[in-house]
DNA sequence: CGGTCGATTGAAAGCACTCAATCGGGGTGG
DNA sequence: CCACCCCGATTGAGTGCTTTCAATCGACCG
């Protein structure tokens, strides 16, 4: 059953420091959260990097599920096709997020994922991980809790799919990217984005033209401020009201300030659990 | 670590023979699939039985996370609420179907879960199951070839609010009904819808008139029959076409039989791999 | 300095929603 | 046993949000 840990891929491939998950600056996001020195080498033995090109493939539908991969430096992008040929983007992976769940249970990928960006990804073949899990019951705990994490990301898209006016759907996809930087250390404010308008409008089930204007009025309403790709967010408070299903467009300008701060202080009373990848709530 | 494999619930809750996986008709779909006897009964003896009354919760939002959850008999919707109130249902399941896996991140429940009609369900202690995990691999790779099903059959609902008119939708739900029901042994068009249809308009992004308006269209184009909440499927390759994402409005009446056999031959052709649980494809 | 691709903006059309009235089955009480 | 009520479902008319179509703008690049 258990597969002896040895390396079976070019071990030449990068510096033996470079394949060390504790060097990571993603390792309390990513995979070996909470684990121990000896037990992030364990695992950080099974991993080899591969560069992206942007653009290019991590891996198609119907490919054969052998690794999960982890963002180590990047952006990419996952999207299935129905036989019509219409694309619907399904996830946005930054540094830190596994890729490739979906292809566990049929052992073929499930979903088309592009690299939006000159990417890099940790390959982590997939049974010896496995093998991993039943020496190191808190990998495989921790694990487990990634993959829920996802389900939980992708309830967040079906409730902005199903639920949503578009100034709401593209706010709380801003609160969602906001969210997810702050917890990697970057600014919660201020990011670019690495989707064009055509990819966010399809993730959010919106066509280019509603992005642009969704832009034009959150813009107008002095909630963000966007040139080009770099975005700044100027009232994280509203658009997070406005991520939560709430209309503030009725309020008059003047007063957004002082109903974003009362929201902010009652945001966080009734809310049950705050997911850090929720793309409603956070 | 390991904790000792012994009940600490009432054990005349049911008979021994009830609590027995390997005598469940579900347990090919189930938890225990693969397992051989004697892994079947180790699962099992961490299983206890409930019944749930229809319209009454199996979980709330916030709930401490202990348990996973696997329909034994009947139907459950699960569904979230955003801070303005409005709510989503994000799943359907009905039996063999586990419940509970987006709470594993957070060690709280992230959804209601309420049963469609009288209902039972196995509760598997989460932490017992964990602990079985390490002794079973085989059980383990199943549950997350279970968790990845779950992301799957996700991902098909965002294909379905992102990128399909109400029609499509209408009767990606139903395929989706229809192949779910097949792989249990039962009619794949002939079944009772469980949900209301404001549940299902809900479910699927729309109103309850519209979903009203879908069924009239199909059933006027002679695609499905309905009574209430009876319904049968009478032609299940155009249906697929339709949530396949093709468009069959345009066709004449009388030669939807012939393109539809032709759909069905054509349809089977470059499909990747088919999901059991897809809404989408199937 | 064009060329190209992405983004913006406007006008018109379409699909689904809202509002409202009606229907109909199932349960209850007289 | 029937009348009534209630709630889910159906159907129609009008509205509205988003899409579609089209033109223009603008940044990046060779």
């Amino acid at each position: 059953m258990k597969i002896p840990l040895q390396l079976n891929f070019p071990l030449v491939l990068e510096s033996s420091t470079l394949r060390n998950c504790s060097g990571c600056s993603m390792h309390q996001i990513c995979l070996p959260a909470g684990l121990n020195e000896h037990q992030t080498r364990l695992l950080s033995q099974i991993v080899v990097h591969k560069k992206i090109a942007k653009d290019s493939y991590l891996y198609r539908i119907g490919d054969p599920f052998t690794a999960l991969y982890a963002v180590r430096v990047g952006h990419f992008k996952t999207y299935q096709e129905n036989l019509a040929g219409n694309r619907q983007i399904n996830g946005l992976q930054m540094s830190g997020d596994l890729l490739g769940m979906d292809a566990i249970s049929s052992a073929r990928h499930q979903c088309d994922a592009t690299a939006l960006e000159d990417s890099e990804v940790c390959v982590i073949p997939y049974a010896q991980l496995e093998t991993l899990f039943t020496e190191m019951p808190i990998l495989m705990r921790h694990f487990h809790r990634v993959m829920s994490k996802e389900i939980i990301g992708e309830q967040d898209v079906i409730m902005i799919l199903g639920n949503m006016y578009a100034e709401q759907r593209f706010a709380a996809f801003l609160v969602n990217l906001s969210t997810r930087y702050a917890l990697r250390g970057y600014s919660p404010t201020r990011f670019q984005l690495r989707m064009t308008r055509e990819d966010i409008g399809n993730y959010l089930g919106l066509t280019i033209e509603s992005i642009s204007r969704m832009i034009a009025k959150l813009r107008k309403n002095g909630l963000i401020e966007v040139r080009q790709r770099d975005v700044e967010l100027l009232d994280l408070a509203a658009l997070k009201k406005l991520a939560a299903g709430m209309d503030i467009s009725d309020t008059s300008p003047i007063s957004i300030c002082v109903t974003s701060a009362e929201a902010e202080a009652n945001y966080l009373l009734p809310q049950p659990v705050q997911q850090p990848y929720s793309l409603i709530q956070g």
